[in-house]
RNA sequence: GGGCUCGUAGAUCAGGGGAAGAUCGUUACGUUCGCAACGUAAAGGCCACGGGUUCAAAUCCCGUCGAGUCCA
């Protein structure tokens, strides 16, 4: 980055001068002639610890107040604020930065900002540093990124680096910061696709703020360098700013962590439930954790190595032996992180982020066990909706959590559940897997542990645990977690969307679309744009192409003679190509060509019927089940649609019924289907993120439909009233992933053919059974019973019947030295009664036998007593002989064995060579 | 979106090509004034479903459904 992006009037009128650093090299702006390090850790140390920054106190929501009245009465506007889980967006879950509320098309220009300039306190979430949250004294997963944005275009600037660096200093004069305190340190920024200049805001240590100048876009062609990529300039230019709310807080008060600073009650709290003394007040104490939270300012703790070495120093600094310093710490650190993680839960579950094993309800669920998990470290057997409570009485500026509360307590209580089952199971697998190995003397391999982390969500901590109980040693490395990373990091490459035929299609202009104007018109004429392969461009078109989950239309397009069946029809960035069937190779169609286009009206009806049905499903789901129902996908298709929607827990049959019930009710309501195109900020401020259930739209205007009480932004055909639909019909549901249930249905013509489908199930059914559908589960169930009563009875006559089989044939052997040898046939008995007849053998330790059916090919089983052993005859070599005799093969157990074959005209060469072989190995002994 | 593991008695799980098992629970009987405990016995299985391989599949292969778990 180049120097001269910093050579502001600002610094030069304000008396500040450009130094660098003696400890990094980094450059910085100073009004401190003598300073000679950047004031960032781990240059400098944190020196507020004990002496606050500020000249007096602030909590979470007299700092955000103050910052936000600061900026409106500068001339900004306040916006609210956004959720933290980042529905409008598809490349992040979550909200992680104030400026991400306005990408991707706020800042690339397409859409303007809700207002310019703004003011906001956005709540973000970030999990990257897990590992050191609670640890360092300053990490947090959840925090209020306070900013001010300006938007800014080369023909219409509102500010700019000037106004921006005057602002922050004035923040900072107001709050009574010493001015020689305060560097400004020059960083380039880049992420998301953008980079730009930027400075980062600190004083004593603690960096406040960052203040990025976003004015480059990734390029392949641009000529500016930054961490290896291409930059260059854009036509619009961002004021991007992040003050870190709870920084202020911290810094306003000087304890000895950010977690004492913003919530000394639960902090204090869970001490007490964990046991633990934690005052503040004992200087020896306050001292520990102020010089931890000060030098691990300076280091990265998320190594275990590191947070070692930084326990050395820290003991060493105060005169402490490590062991007793860890001593101290750990369970402090254990209840700081469980304070952050419970705010960060009470975010995210209040805004809507429903637990899951996959997306962002993963991320939930991945901070909801740590939690769970630190608390049974504690002994804290306190219910998380506890806690979560204590946060929800702390936040009253938040009341949308008050509300959701009694959802939150139910999918937290299911999800403490969850956690128990899965670690009781998890427990067991461990006991058995270290008494398997305890007998070989061995020590758990690494791939053991993987596997049980990876399968079965089992940690290495508590494998160590659970087997050094049975006596099993267990090592595992540091860098554990990242070899888990590793293994999944593999297979992972992206296919990017490659757009066919991007050539022709670059000059050719945007189709006007008319499905829209004209929802009932389903013949049209255009001009030819241009046609290659298979494809044809018009100048306009009534054709719906494929797009939100809805098939495109199909139909016919004519030119003069020639008539065309329309198979597909996709939308390149709003260029409409109508692919068509082509079977003699050539099209008859040329540029130029005037042609007519016809929709195939039962499929668009079918189509249009199920897009409004799934809006009335999604509206009939979320008064049925609760607000927190989004719809997370759907598919529209000719004889069926499907929804799927975030819900913590299965949808009942009687819920279902309900749902359906009142989609039902809501068709014959009749109600006039209203749509309209306003600007997405318009309709954000009025109908709110709840408009994005099928995804975000671009462009500056959205389209609004409007079902009943359900208000999507939607790009699809829909019918004109819900009369139209005609009747709902669930088919089923399911669960395609934890945390999301998919409903599918069908309406309109489909709805009945698929309720025939359903009613010919059942009068088939029961025409097999002769008796009417309704009495189908009674009979059901009494064939179900005969049946399993049967196969009992059948098995006992079985076990009679060789019995007395067993008996004759007792009497009818061949005397081989002293053994009893019977060999028969015993036409017409399946491999089971052979086995009864067998299992009489075997009682007689004297009997050498082989039986021979004829059932399904050939059957055979042979036994052999303990006497026959002892001549060396094994019914497993007897079997596997004889059976080659008929083409097959078998074996067992030299006692007793079974085989067979396919050829049953050698029934009787098996007989013979069974008798030889017996005679052959008496002979031998 | 991708990876891995698992579906066997009411519950928890063994068995991993050749007779479906254990423990707990249930029922009955015995011991007891009664209960607990104990002893004896019994009942309870489409071995998730559908295909395939094989003389033979709970077991191997493919698919479906269901559950769990990790990663992005």
């Amino acid at each position: 980055m180049l120097e001269d992006e910093y050579q502001l009037d600002f610094f030069k009128n304000n008396g500040f001068i450009r130094k660098q650093c003696h400890t990094c090299g980094k450059f910085f702006w100073t009004r401190d002639l003598d300073r000679n390090t950047c004031g960032d850790a781990p240059c400098d140390p944190y020196s507020f610890i004990g002496s606050p920054i500020f000249s007096r106190e602030f909590d979470i929501s007299q700092m955000r107040e103050y910052y936000l009245s600061f900026f409106q009465a500068r001339g900004h506007k306040r916006i609210d604020r956004y959720p933290v889980i980042a529905r409008w967006r598809d490349d992040i879950y979550l909200t992680i930065a104030s400026i991400a509320d306005f990408q991707p098309f706020v800042t690339s220009g397409q859409v303007p900002p809700p207002a310019n300039p703004l003011t906001i306190s956005q709540p973000c979430i970030r999990l990257n540093d897990l590992d050191s949250v609670g640890r360092s004294g300053r990490h947090l997963t959840n925090f209020e990124m306070m900013a001010h944005h300006a938007f800014n275009r080369r023909d219409h600037e509102i500010y700019w680096k000037e106004r921006t660096m005057e602002l922050c200093d004035e923040l900072l004069n107001s709050l009574k910061v010493d001015p020689f305190a305060v560097t400004y340190k020059e960083e380039p920024w880049a992420g998301g696709g953008n980079a730009g200049p930027c400075v980062e805001v600190i004083a004593n240590g603690l960096e406040l703020a960052t203040l990025v100048f976003m004015d480059l876009k990734t390029d392949k062609k641009g000529d500016i360098l930054i961490k290896g990529e291409t930059y260059s300039k854009m036509d619009n230019y961002i004021v991007d700013t992040g003050y870190g709310l709870e920084r202020f807080v911290w810094a306003s008060k000087g304890s000895p962590t950010i977690y004492d600073a913003l919530f000394p009650i639960i902090v204090k709290e869970l001490m007490g439930l964990a046991g633990l003394e934690h005052e503040l007040d004992d200087s020896g104490y306050a001292n520990i954790l102020a010089q931890n939270a000060r030098l691990s300012g300076s280091m990265d703790i998320s190594e275990k190595a590191n947070l070692l070495e930084l326990r050395k120093t820290v003991a060493s600094s105060i005169g402490m032996t490590v062991d007793k310093l860890s001593a101290i710490m750990e369970p402090v650190e254990k209840v700081y992180s469980i304070t952050d993680h419970t705010r960060c839960l009470t975010f995210m579950l209040g805004d809507g982020v429903i637990p899951s094993n996959a997306k962002a309800g993963y991320l939930a669920r991945l901070v909801l066990r740590r939690t769970l998990r630190m608390m049974s470290d504690l002994g804290i057997r306190t219910p998380l909706s506890e806690i979560v409570e204590m946060h929800i009485k702390n936040m009253p500026e938040y009341p949308e959590f008050r509300e959701n509360f009694p959802l939150m307590q139910d999918i937290l209580e299911l999800e403490e559940e969850k956690f128990t089952s899965t670690m009781a199971k998890g427990r067991r697998i461990i006991q058995k897997m270290a008494s398997n190995i305890k007998k070989s003397g061995k020590k758990i391999p690494l791939s053991h542990l993987t596997e049980l982390y990876d399968s079965h969500g089992i940690p290495p901590e508590m494998t160590k645990e659970v087997a050094s109980e049975i006596g099993v040693r267990v090592e595992f490395p540091d860098n554990f977690y990242s070899i888990i990373g590793e293994m999944h990091n593999k297979a992972e490459e992206k296919e990017e969307d490659v757009i066919p035929f991007a050539d022709r299609l670059k000059h050719l202009p945007k189709t006007k679309r008319r499905f829209y104007d004209e929802p009932t018109r389903l013949e049209f004429e255009a001009v030819v744009l241009d046609v290659f392969d298979n494809q044809i461009v018009l100048d306009n078109t009534l054709f719906y192409a494929e797009g939100g989950g809805q098939l495109s239309d199909i139909g016919t397009i004519t030119a003069d003679d020639a008539i065309y069946q329309v198979v597909d029809v996709q939308d390149y960035n709003s260029i409409i190509v109508h692919t068509v069937e082509n079977p003699n190779g050539h099209l008859e169609i040329r540029k130029g060509d005037i042609t007519t286009g016809e929709i195939d009206e039962k499929r668009r009806m079918a189509l249009s019927r199920h897009h409004t049905a799934t809006h009335i499903i999604n509206d009939a789901a979320r008064k049925v089940l609760g607000k927190h129902i989004w719809q997370t996908g759907a598919q529209k298709f000719e004889d069926h649609s499907r929804l799927d929607i975030s819900h913590y827990k299965h949808i009942s049959p009687e819920e279902l019924r309900k749902i359906e019930l009142l989609a039902n009710h809501m068709v014959m309501e009749n109600k006039r289907v209203i749509t309209e195109w306003i600007t997405r900020t318009e309709a954000e401020q009025g109908y709110g993120f709840g408009l994005y259930q099928g995804g975000v739209p671009t462009g500056e205007k959205i389209r609004i439909v409007k079902v009943g009480d359900d208000v999507e932004a939607c790009g699809g055909t829909h019918c004109l009233s819900t009369g139209l639909i005609g009747p709902i019909k669930i088919l089923k549901s399911e669960r395609i992933q934890d945390g999301v249930e998919r409903i599918e249905f069908a309406a309109g013509t489909a709805a009945v053919l698929a309720m025939q489908k359903i009613e010919s199930l059942l009068t088939d059914s029961a025409k097999t059974l002769s008796v009417p559908p309704e009495h189908l589960p009674i009979s059901v169930e009494r064939f179900f019973g005969e049946w399993k009563y049967l196969n009992k009875e059948n098995e006992r006559l079985k076990e009679e019947l060789g019995h007395s089989i067993a008996c004759r044939l007792l009497k009818n052997y061949l005397e081989v030295a002293d053994l009893k040898v019977i060999v028969e046939l015993v036409p017409g008995a399946d491999i089971l009664e052979l086995q009864k007849i067998a299992a009489e053998f075997l009682k007689h330790e004297e009997v050498v036998a082989l039986l021979v059916s004829d059932v399904e090919g050939v059957k055979i089983i042979a036994t052999a007593g303990d006497k026959a052993l002892e001549y060396g005859i094994n019914a497993n070599n007897l079997v596997r002989e004889v059976s080659k005799v008929v083409g097959g093969g078998g074996g067992g157990k030299p006692a007793l064995a079974m085989g067979g074959g396919t050829d049953s005209t050698r029934i009787q060469d098996v007989l013979a060579r069974g008798l030889e072989f017996v005679k052959e190995k008496c002979k031998e002994t």
